[in-house]
DNA sequence: AGTGTAGGTCTTGAT
DNA sequence: GACCTACACT
C-alpha cells in the first residue's frame, strides 16, 4: 500500500489552464494536497468521488485526461489501492501512452507498476494470453490485422465456391468485424443477418472462420475482448479473480465504446459475488445494444468503483461499432452514478465556442451541455466561399502564408478536411509554395509491404503454425515457389490435418516437386530451423537482423532501383531498432500487432493536414476548415446509409472541428469541386445555415488581388459571394434563427426547420440558376421525420438525349448521355463534360 | 513467372 | 483522375 507521507512525491504538474474557480475553491485547493491545486470544482468533484459510479461528461477542451490521470493519483496516494489494482483503458495507443506520460509527471516511477493501463485489445491480450488454453489457444497466439482477416477469408470462400466477386471477402470481414464488436457469438447472431451474406452462408463462414482462427493458433482484434468475454462468462472463478484485483476501473472516451467492450467493462465492473450471479444475469447478449444492457442492467450485482469519461458530443465512430447509446444510457445501467459535467473550456475563445455550441445544439440524440469559457471573444469563426477547390486551397495558402509572416508558429495551424482525397490539392499547394506541411495519419508503418514481410518472417519463427504469415514470404523474396507449390502445400496441409510449415518439411522428402522448387523450399525448411535455434541464444533485434539477410530480402529492396527502395531499407531498420524496446520476440510481436506507431519524430515546425476524425483530441491555435459542402460535408454516403443519425454525427464532426481551434477557426466551402474526377457543381454545407449569425463573419478571400490572376471566373464568384451573404441577412434566415432558438428548430406543420423557408426567400432573389437549384433541390421529397435529410442521387433525370440545354459556366450544348442525375453534354464551346443535371435548364 | 491491361472503386479508420 | 485488383498474355 502506498500511503503518501511524503507528499514531494506527487508533484501538481504545471498547466496552462488559467487558475480558475474562484477564492472558495482555491482555498480548498490549497488545504488539500499539491496535486489537487488549480483543478476547479466540478474536476475535483469528478477526482475525488472515488467510490461508486461515475460518468463524466467532458466536453472540448475541459481538461479531461488531467481529471483522468489526477485521479489516479488520488487513488494511488489515498491509499485506496495499488497501481496494479487499477484497470485504466483508453481506445489508441496514443491515449494510453500520454496518460503515462502524464502520469509519470505526477507520480514518478510509479507507473512502470501500473500494467493494467492501455489500450481495450491490449489489456483484453494480455488477459486471453493468461487464459488461452480457454479459447484453445496457445498463449503465443498470434494477433492477426485486417489484411490477414481478409486473406483468411478469400481462402474460406473458395473453399466454399463462392464467387469472391459477387461476395467479396472483405465485406465477409466486415460483417464479422460487426458482429464481434457487437459481442456475438457464431451461435449468437440472428438469422436474419447471418443469411445476408452469400444467400445464408454468412453464420457458417463465421463460424468456420473461428475454427480456421483456432488452427492457425491466432485471434483477431475483436477476439481479443470476445474471448475474455466468453471465458468471463464460462469461468466464474476467473472473472471473480479479476473483479477482485481491480478496485478502480477507468475509462476514456466512453462514448466510443461499442456492445463488447461494454459488456467487458460490465462484467468487470461488478463486485465481486461469492454467490456468482453474475454468470446468470450475464448471458446473452442480444444483438440489441438496448437489449443486451436490459440483460445486465440493474439486477443483481451492486457495481463498484468505475468511472467513465466522454463526450457524446465528440461520439463520430459509430460507423465502427460505437454505441453513443453506452453513454447516454449510463445511470440507468450503473443506478445511482454520480455525472459531473465539466462545461469551463479553457481552449478556445467566445466565438468559437458559441459557434460550435450552435451548431451542436441542432442534434436531438444528447445529453446536453454548455460550454462556457472566461476567455474573451477573440475573432469570430470565418466563412469564406471560393470558386472551386484549387481556389480554396490558393486562398488557405495566403492565409497561412500571412500568420506566417505575424511570425506565428506553423506547428500552430491545422487544415482539418472530411476526406483525406481531399488532401492532395493542399499538399500540391503546399508544395509549390514551399511550406512546410505534415500529413497526420496517412499510411500506417505495419501496414506498410515490407514492415509486414518482415513481420511474417518472424510471426513463422515465433509461430510455426502461423500459416498466413508463412504464405507471405514463402516466395518473397522470389524463389521459383509460385501459386501451383503453395497449392500443393496447401492440399498435402489439409489433407494431414498439419500447417503449412509442416507440409513443407514433409513435401521435400518427397518427389513430388520440381527438383527446383524442392530446392528452394528446403532451404527456407532449414533456415527457418537454423534461426529457431538461434533464437535461444540470439538477442531478438540480432536474430531479426540476421533473418532479413540470410532470407535476402534486404538484398531484395537493395537491387530494387525504385524511388521508394531507400525509404523501405530505411523503415526495416527503423523496424530493427524498434524491437530493443521489448525482452524478446514474442512481446515485440504482441506489441506490434497491437500497435501502429509511426512518428518519424521530426518535430520540425509545419502546418498539420489531417482529416477530422484523427483530429479529435489534438488542438491548434489557428484551424482550417475547407470543404463544407453537401455531399462532402455532410457525407452523402453517411446520409444515405444512416439516415438521421448518421446527419447527427457528421454534425459532431463539425462540432469537433471547430472546437479544435483555440484563437482563429475558418470556414471554407467551394462551388466546384471534382468529384470522382468529374467537376461538379455543389451547394454550401447546411451546417453553414446551422451556425450563429452573431458569431461568424462571412469573408471575401483575403488577399483579394489575388483573384484577378485567374481570370473569367470573377462575376459568378462574386454572385456566390452576394447571394451567400444574403442567407445571413434575408428575413427568412433570421426567423429560421429565431425559430430554432425557440422550438429546437421543429416548428408544425410539416415545414422543416428553417431551410425551406431559407431557400424560398433565397431564390426569387437571385438571378443564378445555380441558386435556383438550390432551392428546387432541397424540397420535394427530402424530409425524414419532417428534417431536412439531402439527397442528390437517384433521382430520374428530366432531361432526354439530344435536348439541347444551357449552363452557367458552359454555355449550349447537347446531352449525349445519361446516367441518372448525371448528364454528359457536348457543349458547343467547351467540349464533353459531365454535369449533375440540376445545373443546367433546357434551352 | 512475371508483366501488361481492363475493370471497378473511390469516407472516416483504432485495435 | 488515380489507384488497386484480377485476369490474360507472353
Amino acid at each position: 500500500m502506498i500511503r503518501m507521507t511524503e507528499p514531494s512525491k506527487i508533484t501538481s504538474v504545471p498547466d496552462h489552464q488559467p487558475a480558475a474557480g474562484g477564492i472558495a475553491a482555491r482555498a480548498r485547493a490549497s488545504v488539500g494536497p499539491k496535486y489537487l491545486t488549480g483543478l476547479n470544482p466540478e474536476q475535483r468533484e469528478a477526482v475525488e468521488t472515488l467510490d461508486g459510479p461515475v460518468l463524466v461528461l467532458a466536453g472540448a477542451g475541459t481538461g479531461k485526461t488531467r481529471v483522468l490521470t489526477t485521479r489516479i493519483a488520488h487513488i494511488l496516494s489515498q491509499g485506496r489501492a495499488r497501481p496494479a489494482e487499477i484497470l485504466s483503458v483508453t481506445f489508441t495507443n496514443k491515449a494510453a501512452r500520454e496518460m503515462k506520460h502524464r502520469l509519470g509527471q505526477m507520480l514518478g516511477h510509479a507507473v512502470e507498476g501500473m500494467p493494467w493501463l492501455g489500450t481495450f485489445h491490449s489489456i483484453g491480450g494480455r488477459i486471453l494470453r493468461f487464459h488461452a488454453e480457454l479459447a484453445q489457444l496457445k498463449s503465443n497466439f498470434t494477433v492477426l490485422d485486417v489484411d490477414d482477416q481478409v486473406r483468411l477469408l478469400k481462402q474460406l470462400l473458395q473453399a466454399e465456391n463462392i464467387d469472391d466477386k459477387r461476395w467479396p471477402a472483405r465485406m465477409l470481414a466486415g460483417l464479422i468485424d460487426g458482429w464481434k464488436n457487437r459481442g456475438l457469438m457464431p451461435s449468437q447472431v440472428p438469422a436474419g443477418e447471418a443469411a445476408v451474406f452469400a444467400n445464408g452462408k454468412g453464420g457458417k463462414l463465421y463460424a468456420s472462420y473461428q475454427e480456421r482462427l483456432k488452427i492457425l493458433n491466432a485471434a483477431d482484434f475483436g477476439d481479443l475482448l470476445l474471448e475474455n468475454i466468453r471465458i468471463f462468462r464460462e469461468h466464474p472463478d476467473i472473472l471473480r479473480q479479476y473483479q477482485q484485483r481491480f478496485k478502480f476501473i477507468l475509462v476514456d472516451e466512453y462514448q466510443d465504446t461499442n456492445v463488447a467492450q461494454y459488456l467487458w467493462l460490465r462484467l468487470l465492473s461488478q463486485a465481486p459475488s461469492p454467490a456468482a450471479a453474475a454468470p446468470g444475469a450475464i448471458d446473452d447478449p442480444s444483438s440489441d445494444a438496448a437489449a443486451a444492457a436490459q440483460a445486465l442492467a440493474p439486477a443483481a450485482a451492486r457495481p463498484k468503483n468505475i468511472c467513465c469519461v466522454g463526450d457524446d458530443d465528440q461520439s463520430i465512430y459509430g460507423w465502427r461499432g460505437a454505441e453513443v447509446d453506452n453513454i447516454l444510457r449510463f445511470d440507468h445501467d450503473f443506478p445511482g452514478a454520480k455525472v459531473i459535467r465539466l462545461e469551463r473550456n479553457y481552449r478556445s475563445t467566445g466565438h468559437i465556442l458559441a459557434a460550435a455550441s450552435h451548431l451542436i445544439a441542432h442534434n436531438e440524440g444528447r445529453l446536453g451541455k454548455t460550454l462556457r469559457t472566461e476567455d474573451h471573444d477573440g475573432e469570430k469563426v470565418t466563412v469564406t466561399g471560393s470558386w472551386d477547390s484549387e481556389e480554396e486551397a490558393r486562398g488557405i495558402g495566403e492565409e497561412i502564408e500571412q500568420i506566417q509572416r505575424k511570425g506565428e508558429k506553423l506547428n500552430e495551424i491545422a487544415i482539418l478536411v472530411r476526406a483525406s482525397y481531399q488532401m492532395r490539392e493542399f499538399e500540391d499547394r503546399f508544395v509549390t509554395l514551399g511550406l512546410p506541411y505534415r500529413v497526420i495519419g496517412g499510411p500506417r508503418f505495419y501496414e506498410r509491404a515490407e514492415i509486414r514481410d518482415a513481420l511474417a518472417y518472424l510471426r513463422v519463427i515465433n509461430s510455426p503454425a502461423d500459416d498466413l504469415a508463412f504464405e507471405r514470404i514463402v516466395n518473397v523474396p522470389k524463389r521459383g515457389l509460385g501459386d501451383a507449390t503453395v497449392q500443393m502445400l496447401h492440399d498435402h496441409a489439409r489433407k494431414r490435418r498439419i500447417p503449412l510449415f509442416e507440409a513443407a518439411r514433409a513435401v521435400v522428402e518427397t518427389d513430388e516437386l520440381k527438383p527446383k522448387a524442392r530446392g528452394s523450399l528446403r532451404e527456407v525448411v532449414a533456415q527457418f530451423d537454423r534461426w529457431r535455434a538461434q533464437r535461444e541464444v540470439t538477442a531478438h533485434t540480432d536474430l531479426a537482423q540476421i533473418v532479413l539477410d540470410e532470407s535476402g530480402y534486404t538484398e531484395m529492396w537493395q537491387k530494387d532501383r525504385s524511388a521508394d527502395a531507400a525509404g523501405r531499407l530505411e523503415n526495416l531498420k527503423e523496424l530493427v531498432r524498434s524491437m530493443e524496446e521489448f525482452e524478446n520476440l514474442q512481446g515485440f510481436l504482441e506489441h506490434i500487432s497491437l500497435v501502429m506507431d509511426r512518428d518519424g519524430g521530426a518535430e520540425d515546425d509545419a502546418v498539420s493536414l489531417m482529416t477530422l476524425h484523427s483530429a479529435k483530441g489534438l488542438e491548434f491555435d489557428n484551424v482550417f476548415l475547407p470543404g463544407w459542402e453537401e455531399g462532402l460535408f455532410p457525407s452523402q454516403r453517411t446520409l444515405d446509409e444512416q439516415g438521421r443519425a448518421g446527419l447527427e454525427e457528421e454534425r459532431r464532426l463539425g462540432h469537433v472541428g471547430i472546437t479544435r481551434a483555440r484563437r482563429r477557426a475558418m470556414i471554407y466551402f467551394a462551388t466546384n469541386r471534382r468529384i470522382h474526377g468529374t467537376w461538379s457543381t455543389t451547394i454550401p454545407s447546411r451546417f453553414l445555415d446551422e451556425l450563429p449569425a452573431a458569431n461568424v463573419e462571412i469573408t471575401e478571400s483575403k488577399g483579394g488581388s489575388a483573384w484577378g490572376g485567374t481570370g473569367g471566373y470573377g462575376a459568378s464568384r462574386f454572385d456566390d459571394m452576394e447571394a451567400f451573404g444574403s442567407s445571413y441577412s434575408t428575413p427568412g434566415w433570421q426567423r429560421a434563427q429565431a425559430n430554432r432558438n425557440r422550438g429546437g428548430g421543429r416548428s408544425g406543420g410539416g415545414r422543416s426547420g428553417g431551410f425551406e423557408e431559407e431557400a424560398a426567400t433565397f431564390s426569387p432573389s437571385s438571378s443564378d440558376p445555380d441558386f435556383g437549384s438550390f432551392s428546387s433541390r432541397r424540397r420535394g421529397p427530402l424530409t425524414i421525420e419532417g428534417e431536412l435529410v439531402a439527397k442528390s442521387t437517384g433521382t430520374t433525370s428530366e432531361f432526354a438525349l439530344d435536348d439541347r440545354v444551357f449552363h452557367q459556366k458552359f454555355g449550349y450544348g447537347r446531352v449525349t448521355k445519361i446516367d441518372g442525375n448525371k448528364l454528359t453534354i457536348a457543349f458547343d464551346k467547351a467540349g464533353e463534360k459531365k454535369v449533375v443535371d440540376s445545373f443546367v435548364q433546357r434551352a
